[in-house]
DNA sequence: ATGAAAGCGCTAACAC
DNA sequence: GTGTTAGCGCTTTCAT
C-alpha cells in the first residue's frame, strides 16, 4: 500500500540512507559501483522520492508555476509552450494558474501556491507595482510581459513595434489613429499607448485613446462604436481578440475594413490569420519569451548562483505582420 | 528570513504546537477563546504553514491536478472554469498542465504531480485503458468527457446529441454525411462515431467515417478534401476547431456553405459563433462538467468517505446549437 | 566514499 | 480541551 522509503532502498541495498539520499541528488559524491547498485534496487522496488520530505529539507520543490492573465486569451499558448519546454529541459514541472483578469484572484493565486514552488512566471500580471515588488522580496519571480523597475522580466519590444505600426498606417495614408485601450491595470496597455502616442507626435498624425475595454472578443462592438466617434480612419486595438470583435461590429455595421476604415491588433494570434478580412498585427516570436523567461527564473531561483542577473529586463523584437484589414485611408470623409 | 513556524506561534501564545495546530486544520477541537488567541498571534507573527510539513504527515496537498489534452483547445475553458470555481470553494488550489495531445507526455506529467497533489482530473486523456486503470488504482482519479470501466467520470452524452444532429441533417434531406475523425487515442471520437453510425442506420441515412485528424483549425484543409471525395452532403467534424478549417478550405475551393454542403462541429465554442458561416454544433454545459467533475473527485480523494461513489458514471445532456452552417441538402447532385 | 544522527515543520495518537 | 511525543521521508552536517 505504502510506498518504498529511502530505508527500504538502503536496507535492501545495504547501505546507508544518506547513501541513497546522494545517489539521487547527488550522484557525483557516490562511487559508480555504489550509485548503479542504488539505483538498480530502487528501480526494483519501485522507490519514487517523497516530493514533500525532500522538500522540506531541501527547500526546493523543482517546481515553477506560470500565472496568466486570462487562460482565454489564446496568446499565451506560444509563451506557455515556450516555457514548458524549457522548464522541462532543466528537469522542473510548470504548473498553470489563472488570474482570470482578476487582481484579487491572481494574489490569491499566488499566495496559495507561494510555499510549493520555487519561483512564479507573471504574464500579463495586472497587480500594483508594490504588490509585486513585495512578492518578489520573499519569492523568485520574473515577469512575462511587463516591466517592474527591481524585477527580472522579458517583454517583446512595443516602443519599435507601435513606430513601424503607426509608420505603416501612416504611409496609407491615414492622418489620425484612435487607440482602443486594454485594462486600465495592464502595463501593456500603458506602453503601447506611449508608443503610439510618441511615434503618432514623431511622424505627425493625431492619436487618441479610447477605452479601456477588456481585451475579448465580446468586447469589441463598445470598443468599435467609441472609435467611430472620432473620426479616426484607423483603429489600433489593444490585441487580437479586441480587433476581431471590432471587425464584426464594423461588418454589422456595414463598414467595410479596410476601404473605410483599417483596423489592427497585436499579439498576431492564430485567429488573427483566419478572420475576415485578415487582421494585420504586430506579433513576436512569443515561444521565445516563454523560454527566455523561465531561464531568467531558474537564474532568480538558484539559491548558490545568485548570477548577477538579478534585475535583468529582456527586451526582444516584436514583428509587423501586414494582412488584409489595413489599407488606403479612405480620401474626402471620415468613416462612421 | 526563516518565516515563522507552529513553535514560534505555541510559545508566543503560551500554547501548545498541537493546539496550535488543530486552531487551523481542526477548529472546532480547540475552544473558540483559545483559538481565537492563537488565529492572532499567528496572524501578529505573518505565520503560514509550510504544505510541504504538512502534506509530509497528513497526506493531503489541497490541491488537485488537471490535465487537458491540449491547452490549445478554447473547449476547454468552461471545464477549467467550471473546475475552478468547485475547487475553490472547497478550498483546493485547482493546478492546470497540458499534455499537447501525446500520451507520453501526459504520462510524464501526471507520474511528476502524482506525489504532490490529492488527485486529477483527466480531460480527454489519450492514455490506453489499462494505464488509466493501473494508476487510477493509486491515485484519485476523475476521467472527464471520457469514459472507462471502473474509473469515476462524467461525459457530456454524444449517443443522443448524436442522433439529434444526424435527424436534423435528415430532416434536410440529407442522406449521406462523412464524420471526420478526431485522434485515433481519442475515446470521444469512438464514441461520437458509434453514435453517428447508429443514428444513421437507424434513421436511414449513410455514414462514412474519415480520417483520423488532430483537431486544430490547420488541419481543417486536409479534412475537407478528404470529405469532398465521398460524395456526402453534410460533413460532421470531430470538433469546432476542425469544421472551422473544413470551412475555410470549402471557400478557398468556391464551395458554398450550407448550399453545396452542410458542415457541423462539436463543442460549441465561442469561434463557432462568429466565424462565416456561423456553425451548427453540438455543445454543452461545459463549466458543469468541470464542477461535476471536481465533485466526483473530492470524493474519491476523500480517505474517510468512501462515499461510494467509487465508480460513477456520470452523463450531462448535450445540446445541438443550430446556426447558418447546415441547409437543405442540395439537389441532383451531390457536392465535390 | 560512506555512515550516524539531527533536524525540516507539521499531524496524530495518546495521555491527562 | 490541551499537552506530550513520536514520527512522516528526506537532506545534510559531521564523523570516520
Amino acid at each position: 500500500m505504502t510506498s518504498p522509503t529511502i530505508y527500504d532502498v538502503a536496507r535492501a541495498a545495504g547501505v546507508a540512507t544518506s547513501t541513497v539520499s546522494r545517489a539521487f541528488s547527488n550522484p557525483q559524491r557516490v562511487s559508480a559501483p555504489t550509485r548503479e547498485l542504488v539505483l538498480r534496487v530502487a528501480k526494483e522496488l519501485g522507490y519514487e522520492a517523497n516530493p514533500h520530505a525532500r522538500a522540506l529539507t531541501s527547500r526546493r520543490t523543482d517546481t515553477l508555476a506560470m500565472v496568466v492573465s486570462d487562460i482565454k486569451n489564446p496568446h499565451f499558448y506560444e509563451i506557455i509552450r515556450g516555457a514548458e519546454l524549457r522548464a522541462k529541459a532543466s528537469a522542473r514541472t510548470l504548473v498553470l494558474v489563472n488570474a482570470e483578469e482578476s487582481p484579487r484572484i491572481e494574489r490569491e493565486q499566488i499566495s496559495r501556491l507561494s510555499r510549493s514552488v520555487d519561483g512564479f512566471l507573471l504574464t500579463a500580471s495586472r497587480l500594483p507595482d508594490e504588490d509585486l515588488l513585495e512578492f518578489a522580496a520573499t519569492q523568485a519571480v520574473v515577469m512575462v510581459n511587463r516591466q517592474v523597475h527591481g524585477i527580472p522580466s522579458v517583454v517583446l519590444d512595443q516602443r519599435e513595434g507601435c513606430r513601424q505600426l503607426v509608420t505603416h498606417l501612416a504611409s496609407l495614408g491615414h492622418t489620425s489613429v484612435a487607440y482602443l485601450s486594454g485594462p486600465q491595470k495592464s502595463w501593456m496597455a500603458g506602453a503601447r499607448w506611449a508608443a503610439i502616442r510618441d511615434a503618432a507626435a514623431e511622424i505627425g498624425v493625431s492619436a487618441v485613446r479610447m477605452g479601456p475595454f477588456t481585451p475579448r472578443v465580446e468586447h469589441g462592438a463598445a470598443a468599435a462604436d467609441a472609435a467611430l466617434t472620432t473620426g479616426a480612419t484607423a483603429l489600433i486595438a489593444h490585441n487580437d481578440l479586441l480587433a476581431i470583435g471590432v471587425l464584426l461590429r464594423l461588418a454589422d455595421r456595414s463598414i467595410r475594413v479596410p476601404r473605410d476604415i483599417s483596423v489592427t491588433g497585436f499579439d498576431d494570434i492564430f485567429a488573427s490569420a483566419l478572420c475576415t478580412p485578415s487582421l494585420t498585427t504586430l506579433g513576436g516570436t512569443h515561444a521565445n519569451l516563454g523560454r527566455a523567461a523561465v531561464e531568467l527564473l531558474l537564474d532568480a531561483a538558484d539559491p548558490t548562483g545568485r548570477a548577477g542577473t538579478a534585475s535583468l529586463q529582456l527586451v526582444q523584437p516584436s514583428q509587423l505582420v501586414l494582412r488584409d484589414s489595413t489599407g488606403p485611408a479612405p480620401v474626402g470623409r471620415s468613416a462612421g
